[in-house]
DNA sequence: GCCAACGTTGGC
DNA sequence: GCCAACGTTGGC
């Protein structure tokens, strides 16, 4: 099983929108970036476990955990002309955009902020609190995972 | 709202 | 295939 973290922006879609939504389930759609896409098409396994991130906001930081619940297949808003994730040149038979279905699994008691994270010696290797690192989905090792998770408990 | 850090596009 | 111009992300 891996681990994962992904950014959202809580004014678009944040960790109480996935709590509320039916089954606390939804498709994690609009990765327009290669990098991020190959992640979630190639590497994320069902069962695996995410962080979730707030980005662009008050307090940005991570929020909560979720898990995913279906693997990767192709990003139907790339084909509606009407979508802010619209791209003609991703067509049905070759679908250059994926993502997956992710799930809710809890919210932190309190938001564990990029500052802090930022600080502790245990994360220096993290790609989120490296220089100007904008990727919205990136791998968290074992050993990061459970280091944030003992932050909270 | 500013702007640094990137990623993408397209002319050549 | 280089690289300037442009667009986007996201912390601050």
């Amino acid at each position: 099983m891996k681990y994962w973290l992904l950014k959202s922006e809580p004014s678009v879609f944040g960790i109480k929108d996935l709590k509320n939504m039916p089954n606390g389930t939804e498709h994690w759609d609009g990765v327009r970036n290669y990098q991020a896409r190959n992640f979630m098409r190639d590497e994320m396994k069902y069962g695996d476990q995410v962080f979730f991130y707030h980005s662009n906001c008050k307090v940005p930081g991570i929020v909560g955990i979720a898990k995913v619940v279906r693997e990767s297949y192709p990003d139907f808003t790339a084909y509606d002309p009407e979508s802010n994730y619209y791209d003609p040149k991703s067509t049905r038979e070759n679908p250059r955009w994926f993502m997956v279905d992710i799930s809710f699994e809890r919210e932190f008691s309190r938001v564990i902020s990029l500052n802090e994270l930022k600080a502790c010696v245990e994360l220096q290797e993290m790609a989120l609190v490296g220089r100007g690192n904008r990727l919205s989905v990136m791998p968290v090792s074992k050993d990061q995972w459970q280091f944030i998770l003992s932050l909270i408990e």
